[in-house]
This record gives structure tokens, sequence and C-alpha cells, in this order.
DNA sequence: GTGAAAGCGCTAACAT
DNA sequence: ATGTTAGCGCTTTCAC
């Protein structure tokens, strides 16, 4: 508990000295950075960083919003986010938010408070309006291509890739495809949709789309639905591979199944799959959260077919 | 920009009635209320986090180390801590080691410079001398079981779990069983080769120890030197999955593989596996860490046979 | 019910 | 080189 004042007093030097020569920054005599270091040195002194971060006026944290953890998709950008805090000196604060809304704008308060300097969404639930409001206290990046082109993001340019990987499916002779999602209206879907509209010049029935497919284990229970299908567009490898896990034990002829995020469980079954490169989303999504640049910038996903 | 002082100058108000009315607790009239909460609105008024925590003497952050985040290990513990963190408001910051000493004595002093308020240790390379000394800082709690018995800790006890899935190797006719695990030195080797030793009254041999495994593409490259083997005990769930795969790719014949965590990869392969329920382990590790009791803790492994 | 004042611990502009 | 002073924004004790 011995503070910044505790050293003046016994050194003598007036707290503006110590704390030039505990900061680092400022001159000092080498006979008072010695006094004072001596001093410190005993006394255990540590300076405080609630009390620093006050005076400096801000934080040097980052929240990030994850709607789960478990998800590869948001567990790479995450990975991402933390090899570039970890260069720069920032502390990340996970905020989990399961897609819930009053969570959300409960993390915007916080950042509206100066809890965080900036926050970074890897995905969202509340309005790009809402988002929008709170731009004024502070960056707010998202992971995903925002509608309004006043939000910073950097997000995977996933269209060429699933065109790619539609035309693919269309030459394997499928021509019925199952879409696997995780929610019921997301960004991503539309853009699913539209890449399989652009090769099979349909537009998707519902019954071909399938949401809430979080963890694996929604993917196995959903499974039996599926025996329809001749081709599966899965959103995770995960996903896809549980898909592929029910068919092979029931001894049922499979349909082709694409997955995504290049996993291990993809790569086991040698399923084909789309690379979004989320580890890059979150590298570029944090040097923006800090360069406070309001600009869009994406990434290029990646159909892989031979692993 | 607007603080406590421009409401209390604007209102008329004490700063004192201001901050009663702002934080909720104090005594105001019901017209003083409304007057300040008015004003605040109208200056779009947010209380400070920091000066609020400099006040109150501390965050409510936690700290928590992590070698890595994709090893699944750290990222269940990790799950399990968030889960409890939410429910009760803290903040969790992710501090990312790989096993870097160095850093986990950055975070120690973080930790002593009151950046936190508790500090979690999924894994640590630093001694427990040190952990030790750091202790009058703050709480510092481990995620397996240290030698010291004065520090905090919930770790999974896996010996009787580790005993049983060596017997059944036994029964299996494994006569020669490889190591595979993520350092040279770590308590959970010990506890590896202890329960092999138990089972197989032998001393394992040097060469069946392979060490070094963290991610899935450390086990296809290393798998080539595995073909001695009958038996394989892995660190995870994916780790042994992907051994798997590079015999079923050379079309060798496959020695038995258990694995652990019971995870997607091997549920796909039907592989025998170990639960160590990481996740109970964040929680209790997390309540440790808010409740400071220094006391241990520990949560039963499970061998899982038919998945 | 409300206010004055001291305090949390550090920083920075300015003066000497 | 060192000290003075005034913050940073909020909380809390103790009077009135």
């Amino acid at each position: 508990m011995t503070s910044l004042s505790d050293i003046a007093k016994l050194t003598g030097y007036s707290k503006a000295t110590v704390s030039r020569v505990l900061s680092g920054n400022g001159y000092a005599s080498q006979q008072t950075r010695e006094d004072i270091l001596k001093t410190a040195a005993e006394l255990d002194y540590a300076t405080n960083a609630i009390a620093q971060e006050l005076a400096y006026g801000a934080t040097h944290n980052i929240g990030v919003v994850l709607p789960y953890i478990k998800s590869p998709f948001f567990s790479k950008i995450l990975e991402g986010i933390l090899e570039k805090s970890f260069e720069t000196g920032y502390k990340i604060i996970i905020l989990p938010s399961n897609y819930n809304q009053d969570l959300e704008i409960e993390y915007l308060e916080k950042l509206r408070k100066k809890a965080f300097e900036a926050i970074i969404f890897t995905s969202r639930q509340v309005p790009e309006e809402t988002i929008l409001k709170y731009q004024k206290y502070g960056p707010i990046v998202l992971c995903y291509k925002p509608e309004h082109s006043g939000i910073p993001a950097t997000y995977a340019n996933r269209i060429p890739a699933y065109r790619e990987a539609f035309e693919w499916l269309k030459e394997q002779q499928c021509s019925n495809i199952g879409f696997l999602l995780s929610r019921g209206k997301s960004p991503t879907i539309s853009t699913t949709l539209q890449a399989y509209k652009d090769v099979y010049h349909l537009e998707a029935r519902p019954e071909q789309i399938k949401s809430g497919l979080i963890s694996a284990e929604d993917a196995y229970r959903l499974a039996p639905q599926l025996t329809q299908f001749d081709g599966i567009f899965a959103n995770s490898d995960e996903i896809a591979a549980n898909v592929w896990r029910w068919f092979e034990e029931q001894g049922l002829p499979k349909p082709i199944i694409v997955g995504q995020e290049r996993l291990l469980a993809g790569q086991l079954l040698k399923l084909p799959t789309i690379d979004n490169h989320c580890r890059q989303v979150g590298r570029m999504a944090f040097e923006q959260a800090v360069s406070k640049a309001n600009k869009q910038t994406s990434v290029h996903s990646e159909f892989i077919l031979e692993r």
C-alpha cells in the first residue's frame, strides 16, 4: 500500500520528482535517482495502475464481444486479436454476448464509461443504428461487412470463394443443396444465398435452409433432416464433420459436404472447405481499433478442395 | 466529457449529492433526484469507470494466463471462467504466455500494480516460489495440482482415470505404449508416468515419451516416429486424431490411441478418451479467485470408452 | 437531506 | 534538476 507520496516524504523529494524517476520520463540527477529507487525498492513500492490510467485519461483495454467462445470462427478471430494486442501492450477483455442485445448494449455502455478504449464486435445482434450512436464514445470495429459505410470494419470477403464452392458442387451434379447456418438472420446467410443464386440461377427454397447450428452436437441432432440433400453447405468444418458422422453411422450414402474454417475435423475426413482467414481478420480489426481509422477492409476467403 | 462536477455546478447541488443520486447510494429528496437525473441525461453524462475504480481502490478485473488459446484444454477452462465471471460482473483479461517466464512475471507484476484483482494460471512456467512471493499482492489461483500446499488451486484429479485407461490398454494387449505430451516437464507428465507405472509395474523408457505436442499439426508431423508402438496415450483428442489420420493415410495398421478432453475429433473416430472436466475446473478456479479462499480442490477425470 | 472537504495515487504544466 | 500547483473524476466521512 505504499504510494508515491510515501516515497516523496521519506526521501524528502517532491512527488513530481519521484514520479519522474519512477515513471522514467523527466530529468533527475543520478543521486536523486538512486535515492528514490533505493527507498522505493525497500518499501516494495509498485506504481498503481488505476491511478495511472486515471491521470492518463484512458485504460489500455480493448473489449472484444464474442457470441460464443467455442465456435471456431470466433476463437480464430480472437487469436488474431490477441496476437496483435500482445505486441502493442493492450489488454483484451472478453465480452461474452450469446447474441443478447441487452448485453451488447451493456458493453457499449461500458465503452461510454471509458472502461475500454475501443470495442470489437466479432458479431452482433444490436442494430447498426445503435452502433452508430455509440461511435462518439470510442472506436467500434465490426468483423463482418456492415450495411452502413460509416462503421469501421474488417471482414472476410466470402462471395468469390462461396461461388467457387457452389460451382464445384454443381460440377459434382449436386442439385439439391442444404444450407447449415448459425443464425436465422445474419450477414453471412444472405451472402451464402446470393452466391448460390449467382451460380444456380435459383432462389433457395426455405426448406433448404437450416439455422441454429452452433455446436457440433447441433449438427448431429439435425442430421436426420438432411437425407433429402445431395449437397450440404455448412458453416464450419465441425458442423460438416458431425453431419458426415451421422450418415456414416447410419450407413447411409453421404451427400457432398462442404465445411468452413479449415479445421482439423474437416481435414480428418478430407472435406472440402472454405478458409475465411479469421485470424487475419482479427489482426486487422485490432489495428483498426487502436488506429481509430474509420475505414472498411476485407480479406479474401479461399475455397480449398485438396487437403 | 461531462463530469460529475459539471452536473454539480449546473444543478447547484454539491458533488456529494450528485454522487449519491448517480451512484444510487445515499439520501436525496425526490426533487433533487429528478433535477440531477434530468440534467445528467441532458448532458449525456456517463460515470467514469476508471475514476470509480480508483476511488473504490480496485478494478473488477481478473487476469487469466493462457499458454495457448487454441489448445482445447485451456480454452475449456477459459469457458468455465467466463461463465462464472459473467454471472458476477467481473471482467476477464486474457494474458497469453506461451509458457514464457518473463511474460508470466510481467503479469504477476501487473497484479502487484493492481491492474487485476486476482490472477488465474491455467498453467505456468515460473517456479512456485515465485508464485508464493507474489501472493501478498492478491489471489493467485492455479489450475493444476501445486507441489506447495499454500497455493490456492483447482485441478483435475487425473490419476484414477489415467489408471483405468492404462488398465484397459493392458487388457487390449498393448505392451509398448507411447506418450504424447505437451511440455517436457509438467505436472501432468509425472501423473501420466506414475499411472502407467502403477498399472504396468514398469518405468517408462525415455523413447516412449514424446513431448512438444501442442497443435494437431505437431501430431501429424511426429506420427512417423510412432510406428513402433501398439498403444498411444495422447494429451488431447485432436492430437490423437491426427496420429490416427497419419496411420490411415499410410495404410498402416493403427495402434490403439487414447485421447483426452472429449472433443469432436475424437468422437468422429470413436477414440477412447479421458474427460478432465476442464470447464468445471475453470468455474471453480474463478470462484476461488474472487472468494480469496486459500484451499485446493479437485475434479475427477473420467475415462470414456464408448462414445 | 445536503454540503464541505479530504482522499484515492499519479501526471504534467509551469516556475524556479 | 527540482518543486509547486492544479488537475484526473469519483467516493465518503462528518458535520449542519
